[in-house]
DNA sequence: CTACGTACCGAACGTTTGTTACGCACCTGT
DNA sequence: ACAGGTGCGTAACAAACGTTCGGTACGTAG
């Protein structure tokens, strides 16, 4: 666990120990000496790399952004619809680390409600989010595989749908096994075939 | 402001001060000082009504919840894809009213998430009305309005489109108005015309 | 008039919080 | 050998927290 002598993976240590801790205890439950606690350390070595607990809760959250962005690497050719499937399954709960992560996404929610500062990243990323979410959705309207629409609409409303699916499956983790969230999911993308907007009769 | 003599109704005034903190400060902020300073008194008249801060919370909640079920009557009539409709714009933050509500929801997620009493409570909370919007799936199946399906599949689908719209308008109110908000929520039940299973080919 | 329960304030309790400061054990260069 | 920086545990700090409690005002029943 330990990694000695560097001190950026130190931090990173620190701060999946603020994962861990927000995953059972949600934000209301994180604190300095639980986040020590959790990392089988002293106070004195959590403000050794984070002076403050601002700064600490930052750092863990550009680290977990940082590191779903990366992720999606393992899954890397396949163009338009096949690659918004991807994105989605790949943010969906479907495992125990996704379980996890989601859930201090989730909790970070209402710390970036309240503070503006954290709200501005958080909206931050969620546009980029959106934008490269509208990149599959152009690519799969060019191949045909999607109807027609604003692709930023249609990348909200992907979004939207991915959202709300973490939060419900977060809650109702029996209801909604990873099975059922596939079937979701496929069921979702293909209502995006005929999406044509409604220029009625 | 104040309710003098009736007991309920000073406990609805001191819920409703829980409400205000927490839409502007998140459940982090929520402290006993906080609501009773919100409310120009005493801790000792929020501890009088509410003997500990677990029970202040879960009947601040339970109103909300409350006070959402009962609200929709104002759209009574009106079956089927129109009451669905009716149903998701009625959670829907188009107004200042309905953004700090859904501020105090998404807010009380990380308490959820924590604590398992809470933690079920939502999650009955949001099966229930999930149920409610398979009643309106199935209603418009019938009517042929909307596309063949697992009423329970396509209400949580329905539900995970709304409850992810309310996160994305309540992180990004400018990207996210009244306006694009409405056109999003009928982009999406358009696409439900067509939501036959895909028995491909 | 008296007695008593309800409503509420204000202060205090002990605990927990984020943060700061002190001190020891290394390592590294000279 | 020795000086200095880094890593980290320990202990303390003031502030803020949930909760408890004595005291006052007011109504109502006897």
């Amino acid at each position: 666990m330990p990694a000695k002598g560097d001190h950026d993976a130190r931090r990173r240590d620190v701060s999946e120990a603020v994962w861990r801790v927000v995953a059972t205890a949600g934000f209301t439950g994180l604190t300095m000496r639980a986040v020590a606690a959790e990392l089988g350390a002293s106070t004195g070595l959590v403000t050794h790399y984070f002076p403050s607990k601002a700064l600490l809760v930052r750092h863990a959250l550009d680290l977990a952004a940082e590191r779903t962005d990366e992720r999606p690497l393992r899954t890397p050719e396949a163009p338009g619809l096949a690659a918004l499937r991807a994105a989605v399954l790949d943010v969906a709960p479907v495992d125990g680390d996704a379980v996890a992560m989601n859930r201090v996404w989730v909790s970070s929610w209402d710390l970036a409600l309240a503070d503006a500062g954290f709200g501005a990243a958080q909206a931050a990323r969620y546009t980029r989010w959106r934008a490269k979410l509208a990149r599959h959705v152009a690519d799969a309207q060019e191949r045909g595989e999607i109807g027609a629409g604003d692709p930023a609409d249609l990348a909200a409303r992907v979004a939207a749908f991915t959202h709300g699916l973490v939060t419900q499956a977060l809650f109702d983790p029996e209801a909604f096994g990873a099975a059922r969230q596939e079937r979701l999911v496929d069921g979702f993308l293909d209502s995006l075939r005929a999406g044509a907007p409604a220029r009625d009769s």
